[in-house]
DNA sequence: TATGATTGTGGGAGCGCTCTCACAAATTAT
DNA sequence: ATAATTTGTGAGAGCGCTCCCACAATCATA
């Protein structure tokens, strides 16, 4: 009986190779050396009142000592939260992974996690396979405490009415195309796309085409609305025959550009600063300079849009704001329950650089 | 007491709005309403043997009609394994992430763990405050089974060693800088490098330049190191003055080019791709044409090495199967211990396009 | 037919926490 | 002084699983 007690004891704290004590160590082992008990343990671990400052001083040196660290499963288990957060990213912007925009927003969402001691779990669905599993393993239990959903094509937007039936705070990231009733952050696409094209028309140009985003995405639906209103409004002929539907690819840009380039725009708003990119490689290949014989202007102001050649003249997203407004939401539901599902617009701003020919009209004007 | 265990039972399989029910279902729960044990039905769960086919399938009915999902906190806890994978990105890195790199070799980590069923916990180090909170969170017990660490620069390395201490199964990203004894995938950027010089060497270039990458950290070390042996072996001088240390960053590699444009260099070895790009933009603005005037080669090949203008000849790096194998090995560590740490050196891959001037010397010698 | 091995099933003891409650001790109010 | 409150502490009952062991029923073997 001594010496299976006195195994146990062994087994719990073994020494390694550094000579670092390494141990699957509990509450109440700290509790014992402490000389109290294992609730009073726990309220000095968890910060809680209603313990003297002596015992507080020693149950805290014997932690310090032995390096103990809570069972985070077993935490998880008894108070049924997790501290852990769900980032889902539907099949259809995994190719757009390594575009600067989701790292980025990544970035954003990552930092606001840290910042509230929350753990970022990243769910990439890469296939219809991965989809399935992935449902399984954000709607289960006692893992995620909410849920991220980035909005994409609406044939991978199951995720949210899973999501909503199994009844897990989640917030939605960019508007989604089938559900009102669910919170979202997005970024005020329509206006954006209004401004951009504004500002074309402001600089005089009146034969203006269009990239779009695919029309399956509520992204592309929305910053062509936005397009589309500018020129009505400004009494601008919109020719159908300057839409030419893209994919947010570079290449996508760039073979939209060729079927845009026999129609003869004097500029085109570009959905996308990556297609913009492919839509400025188009035209050059064809003879023509960016700006002064053809403008573009883009939508995201990627890093890349300030060195590109020519500079792009973009719509900026707050795409770093938008992670963290986006956590918060998500926070705000898990510990407030489900009020009312709110809506976050997104302010975007115009930055002019050169690539819509505004610097050259500064000079003829000037 | 009936009215309280009626309450608890209304409390359980509360209805949704959709009138799909959601539940707080337990294994206890499915075994009453199958008429079998916890034990039977945590059988059927698992899909372990020495269960009667009649009696699973009754389960498997009622896991279906019910929803049921096992709870992963208290599967943690009683298994001791959660099925989560940690992938830590120094704060080294954290600019980055934005570059095409991290987001795919991500990419090609989340797939490995779909495939395998782990969960993948993204902690992106922003900050040294982020460090510290992630350091304890990543060493937390009952969270993670095992940790990718992203090998950086040596000022943040020591959490590889606090993974060591606390004998948490660990795969390094990249060949970490002050530890062999533990195991770590990496791409051969020695060869890698050594293989682009002598390309450039090849191609007739004898006055060859490189931008390296930071001189503290092991990749860039490499690179160099593979490049300058390139010249030492095949009797190439190598002017001190035609080496300029970059960040890996697009403006880095336009600065460094700019620096290196005085010294009139017939051809630049650009340790990343992004930073050619950089210098790229660098040469043309200073009326140089690529390739004609200078040859440039680069290393990772980016997505947009290829549609770059002109497109770079590269050095092309197997990220998304990089990532696979850490996976791999980081699993096998999990399922079967410390064996001796291993190190996988991946290889790499020369890519020609336009940059180099290859076509162009083609044309000539043709 | 008796014996042993195999298969199917249930019970029980954890896993390491949280959280409510009981209760003693110290404080304040009456 | 006593009663009422506040503060500090510990015991105990879970949280929902896994996994070992006991045991009955079935099968193969002698």
């Amino acid at each position: 009986m001594d010496f299976c007690e006195e195994f146990v004891k062994t087994n719990e704290s073994a020494t390694n190779l550094t000579g670092v004590m390494v141990s699957n160590l509990t509450l109440e082992d700290i509790a014992e050396q402490a000389g109290v008990s294992r609730s009073t343990v726990s309220r000095v671990v968890n910060d809680l009142p209603n313990v003297s400052e002596d015992v507080r001083r020693r149950v805290l040196d014997v932690i310090q000592q032995t390096g103990y660290h809570p069972n985070a499963a077993a935490r998880t288990l008894a108070s049924q939260r997790s501290w852990t957060l769900g980032l889902v990213l539907p099949q259809s912007v995994f190719q757009f992974f390594t575009d600067p925009y989701f790292p980025h927003l990544t970035k954003g969402i990552a930092q606001a996690c840290n910042e509230h001691n929350y753990t970022l779990a990243l769910y990439l669905v890469s296939s219809k396979e991965d989809e399935k599993k992935i449902f399984t393993r954000v709607t289960r239990k006692g893992l995620l405490d909410g849920v991220l959903v980035q909005s994409g094509h609406h044939g991978d937007q199951q995720i949210i009415g899973h999501l909503m039936d199994a009844n897990i705070p989640q917030v939605v990231l960019g508007r989604p195309q089938h559900f009102d009733n669910v919170t979202f952050v997005d970024v005020d696409n329509v206006s954006g796309a209004y401004n951009a094209a504004v500002h074309l028309i402001r600089l005089g140009y009146r034969r203006i085409a269009t990239i779009t985003g695919p029309s399956l995405s509520a992204v592309g639906l929305d910053r062509h609305a936005g397009f589309t209103k500018a020129l009505s409004d400004r009494g601008v002929k919109l020719d159908e025959a300057l839409v030419i539907e893209g994919d947010f690819t570079e290449a996508g840009g760039y073979y939209a550009m060729q079927r845009l380039l026999p129609t003869r725009p004097e500029a085109v708003f570009v959905a996308s600063d990556l297609m913009a990119i492919g839509a400025v490689r188009a035209a050059r290949e064809a003879g023509l300079s960016v700006p002064n014989d053809i403008a573009l202007i883009g939508f995201d102001d990627v890093p890349l849009a300030a060195t590109n050649d020519p500079p792009l003249t973009t719509i900026r997203q707050p795409v770093v704001q938008f992670g963290i407004r986006a956590v918060e939401l998500l926070m705000d539901l898990i510990e407030n329950g489900i009020h009312p599902p709110r809506h976050v617009i997104m302010d975007t701003q115009l930055i002019i650089r050169d690539s819509c020919g505004a610097i050259r009209k500064d000079l003829i004007s000037g």
